[in-house]
DNA sequence: GTGAAAGCGCTAACAA
DNA sequence: TTGTTAGCGCTTTCAC
């Protein structure tokens, strides 16, 4: 147990506000008395009390961060941005992790307003109408990324604009056959939802767009899990070469595994893009190509639009930040 | 804004100690003015506040959680496990990343200290009799894991019966010149002690105490950050074909990459062993031998461990969770 | 420049 | 079964 300001006060034979001032570095206190209640506080090792401070001043410097899991490499990586861009300021973050269910997500979210964190930033796996007023009645600055929910504050890429640069980039590369990759990514009882525009969505509009916009491509799309097994059987069928463009590295990887263990080589016999970038990505051969998006910038962006929101000024709903097309070996 | 428990019971005519009743399921109450009460707080959509609550009963219902970084997947894995376990008991976990740097760490556990948290699972990057001296004085549960601080409690494998097994495991596979890879770790002003024993040294130390054991090998080891120049260059001058043995699957990795730009080809050139088993691993060709430590039991048991500190159980020092060789294609 | 006092919202011990 | 009261430790306003 910690000396408490009450028990300094009274060693100093002060009052608790003085001791207030004098430790927390507010005017209207001599130096002289300043430096001796501060002597004090070292002798007994005094520590700031941040529950109690919290209570009082109604700020917690806590902010909160909900991810489906830290397994993902690209969770893992926005996180540890996040927690040093929150320390910066003073701020701790509570990680806590949905696994993508629903029942999860809203019990977290609860939680932490209970906690009364000052922010949240949230990668949400839920949609839909009412779950955006839920967010709302939280009555906390939320920033999303990943999904984008209307009316919500969201920092991310532009993933329209670069799924559809992706897909010429193929194109630019000879390719005319081309396959988007795209398996669900929910997996327990979240909401559906119309009103939701996530960036897997958004890709696949890219995607789209390019296609319906330009003449002369065979284009498939592979939306189930089983992706992997119908992919090798479009190569095995032959047809003319195929470039598939994955919408996450992590199905570039499984693919790339998967035509390895089946003998067929990329780019040899089919083309390979991913998206991400993801840093493991540095230790497969071959170099697949990709698209950037620096988890790094995002997370940073995240942070400032998040403490934009609790400094109370207001930010643009929709913040993106850049990304690249970073050119490998497999197409 | 949320209703306060003050507001309700002037709205339901009662005192706030019976709405804490109703509120947190304590004896003591009839069913009828709880439930009528339960009835108003739903209404006025009471939120309850943790910081008040955890103030008055002194418990903040969280733990700090102090690691290097959330790049490395090892820490990313464990912390999301960690977190899991943690909300299973209505804890939610402050994460923050030191960096291996001595002042962040410092700073990181002086806060959490002053956020109360109810325990703390670090991976220290700090040693010596004074860092010991520090943490105790914190005066608040703390379970290591990675490096051990004697008198502190720890949750690891046995690294040192791991390594040495490990060897056994390269020696049967019939090479006779083995080499051990354990670059090293501390980046930014740690302090140095003799007193500490970390998973590296302890590796280390099972390696040699197999060679010294054991008659008829070539040992060597590579303890710089140029190990990978330096194990091409071994390659390269011949002399009876050899396995690297790496401290880390981080470096096996880099070794097999640098390999490969180098022509050398694993196992036919040189032998390859990893160390963590990272779910990596499961993309990369050819398979890396290497050691299964259970990332998902370490951070269980830590767990564990420390949720009967924080109990006020007695529990051992030390706290062993298994291991076990895992045979890939490189050795 | 300093002190006194009233909170922040919840909990717990004791009375009634 | 319910109410009262005194905290938890810090902050802040206002008076001196």
């Amino acid at each position: 147990m910690s000396i408490t300001t009450k028990e300094i006060a009274k060693i100093c034979n002060v009052s608790r506000g003085t001791v207030d001032r004098a430790l927390n570095g507010r005017a209207g206190i001599s130096s002289v008395t300043r430096e001796r209640i501060q002597a004090v506080a070292r002798e007994y090792h005094y520590r700031p009390h941040l529950i109690a401070s919290s209570l009082s001043r109604g700020k917690s410097m806590s902010i909160g961060v909900v991810l489906f899991d830290l397994k993902n490499r690209y969770f893992s990586q926005l996180s540890n941005t996040i927690s040093l861009a929150a320390r910066e300021k003073g701020y701790f973050t509570y990680i806590a992790v949905s696994e993508k269910d629903y029942e999860s997500e809203m019990h977290i979210l609860q939680n932490l307003a209970s906690r009364r964190v000052d922010g949240i930033l949230l990668l949400p796996a839920i949609q839909g109408r009412d779950y955006i007023r839920f967010l709302k009645s939280l009555e906390i600055p939320i920033v999303t990324t990943g999904n984008h929910l209307p009316g919500i504050h969201h920092v991310s890429i532009n993933d329209f604009d670069a799924a559809f640069e992706s897909v010429a980039h193929i194109s630019h590369c000879g390719y005319r056959r081309i396959c988007f990759i795209c398996p669900p990514l929910r997996k327990k009882g979240a909401l559906k939802g119309k009103l939701n525009i996530t960036s897997q969505d958004l890709r696949a509009r890219g995607v789209r767009y390019f296609i319906d916009t330009n003449r002369g491509y065979q284009f498939e799309m592979l939306l189930q899990k089983d992706y992997a097994d119908k992919a090798v059987a479009m190569v095995r069928q032959g047809g003319g070469k195929i470039a598939f463009f994955c919408s996450s590295d992590v199905y570039a990887l499984e693919l790339l595994k998967r035509f390895r263990e089946e003998g067929i080589s990329v780019p040899r016999d089919a083309g390979l893009m991913g998206f991400d970038n993801l840093d493991i990505l540095a230790y497969i051969t071959p170099r697949i190509t990709t698209v950037s998006t620096s988890v790094e910038t995002q997370g940073r962006k995240a942070m400032e639009v998040l403490f934009k929101l609790i400094a109370g000024e207001t930010v643009p709903n929709v913040c993106y930040v850049p990304y690249e097309i970073c050119p490998g070996e497999t197409l």
